[in-house]
DNA sequence: CAGTGGTCTAGACCACAGG
DNA sequence: CTGTGGTCTAGACCACTGC
């Protein structure tokens, strides 16, 4: 095939109508879209390179750049050998991806859960605007306290939109809310923000965590951003940070 | 020229050297130790990617990738039209690379410093670990008051190891500190972690940014990483977040 | 062994900056 | 106009995986 324009003047017509961004660029966005519809399943592979670019008329090489981008924002595995993989939300990916938090003597482990309350409302005013949702919108809270080597260390409030998790009770909640999303709503969490405050411990907080009034707490509210770009779950964790500390690298 | 072998048999002598890590590892790894030697001075401009090309004996596109790599490190700028040029630690770079903190209305503003104090003494435990410095050695000690927008915010104590900044002395200090160890001392910040916790202001921190006892602060512990590997600075600021927060993206 | 991703090369053209 | 990085293509061989 002759070269084509890198701002998209390409012969093949159901290319034409992608835009003008960089070839790679649109082709990472197509798989993208096929991703957030669930074109494969999640752990699944998907078809090799050459297969790819055949299937989409653009050169392994151009394809080869779309998928270390998704692999890059850990959308997407690769393995030399066996091919390319739909990343699954298991614990090693939360971990890696999702939990800074880090005891004292640098071991990373996952917390353990006990979910005290599951409960639906009206959104409040908060709700509504981390989530951007309509005022009559209703919500699922979950309240858990999750504990760290048999520490209890996070008090834990979640906000989750009512419509997207038809069907949500309390006990079908596992320790990794993450995969619940991907395995049974076909919601998968592409990224978070995370706005980090000093706050002294609220008295219910205090009391569930088992420590005096006026401790301090290190206030996390993370916002997680599905693939497809919905804002699907509003969380305000309170972490006492005697023997932990949130850790963040700035390359 | 013939392809070689990407794990490196090259015809090249000086590059047999080198070792079998890929190619392009090797470009950027023999790239970066000029930079760290200071072959090129701050903000200016690298050979073309042809030119490298031929000096190292490679192929154009394994300089990309190298370049690319580099790049992604915030120690390359690269402008399309320009050429690509080493980074300079101005008030964009710090703002953009290591200020995470951020306003509650979503303003990102780089931070007056007032040093309230610069002194020298022996390096105590912390400084020792935290730096890795030998138990003789020597450190200066920073203290500083922080604002932004006018209000005090930050408590800030620096430790720097005394052998890497002969003559440092108090009317030198700038407000952006990294600018001053690339230009003065010739030592370029590559990257830093942090450690945060919540704390309880101490008395001395409480009193100089005029709030009461008790007060709730984030703790940052901060070591800061030269392009060459050294620990260059420990950082300890203590803030006030009741009108700012510490942003952290989780993709 | 076949199939996968990983690396390396070579050369074309485009977009952008500045003289 | 020239020179720069940015994009796209094409094809070779290597390294790893699992049958």
């Amino acid at each position: 095939m002759a070269p084509r324009s890198p701002s998209g003047q390409p012969r093949a017509p159901e290319a034409a109508a992608i835009g003008f961004r960089p070839l790679y660029r649109q082709v990472r966005e197509r798989l993208l879209r096929r991703l957030a519809e669930g074109a494969w399943p999640a752990g699944g592979m998907l078809p090799s390179e050459p297969a790819l670019a055949a299937e989409l008329g653009v050169s392994p090489g151009t394809v080869r750049k779309a998928l270390d981008a998704l692999a890059a924002e850990n959308l997407l595995v690769r393995r030399q050998g066996r091919g390319t993989f739909v990343a699954r939300h298991d614990e090693r990916r939360i971990l890696f991806q999702f939990f800074r938090l880090v005891s004292d003597r640098g071991e990373r482990q996952f917390p353990e859960s006990e979910v005290l309350a599951l409960t639906r409302a009206g959104a409040n005013a908060r709700e509504q605007a981390r989530l951007g949702l309509a005022a009559s919108a209703r919500v699922f809270r979950i309240r858990r306290l999750r504990t760290l080597g048999g520490r209890a260390c996070i008090a834990e409030s979640i906000a989750l939109p009512e419509a997207l998790f038809p069907g949500l009770s309390e006990r079908t909640l596992p320790n990794n809310l993450y995969g619940l999303y991907a395995e049974e709503y076909g919601i998968s969490i592409a990224r978070a923000s995370e706005r980090l405050k000093a706050v002294i411990l609220p008295p219910g907080d205090a009391t569930l965590l088992g420590v005096g009034p006026g401790t301090p707490a290190l206030a996390i509210d993370r916002l997680a951003i599905a693939i497809d770009g919905r804002r699907v779950e509003w969380r305000l964790s309170r972490c006492l940070t005697r023997h932990l500390h949130y850790a963040s690298e700035l390359v």
